[in-house]
DNA sequence: ACTATGACAGACG
DNA sequence: TCGTCTGCCATAG
């Protein structure tokens, strides 16, 4: 297992800002991940205290099994969900 | 060593 | 815009 990765994917997804949003794809790029599905993978273990909720497919759909869960979080926090999904173009965290 | 599976993404029709 | 197929990398059986 690769641990760094680990902690550094926990790290950038604690480090998105609220009312924003970002995807698998952002993740794994800033966190230096090969792949995208790493990053599903260390939120399933350390899904814990991290705004998984914030993270978002690249279409802005939430992933299948969390369902109206995650949008509703999401719409809470100030980003509002059309049929389902978020406008990425607008609230995709532009980390810099 | 091989196959199947998965919190995904991009290309195609 | 939507549904499907293929590529991706790590784990589990």
């Amino acid at each position: 297992m690769d641990e760094a990765l680990h902690e550094r994917v926990r790290d950038v997804v604690a480090a998105i800002p609220e009312g924003r949003v970002a995807t698998y794809g952002d993740i794994a790029a800033l966190a230096g991940a090969p792949t995208p599905r790493l990053v599903g993978r260390v939120l399933r273990e350390d899904g814990g205290d991290l705004p998984w909720h914030r993270v978002l497919r690249a279409t802005g759909k939430p992933a299948d099994h969390l369902g109206g869960e995650q949008l509703a979080r999401l719409a809470d926090e100030g980003v509002p969900a059309r049929d389902g999904r978020v406008e990425l173009g607008r609230y995709r965290w532009d980390p810099r």
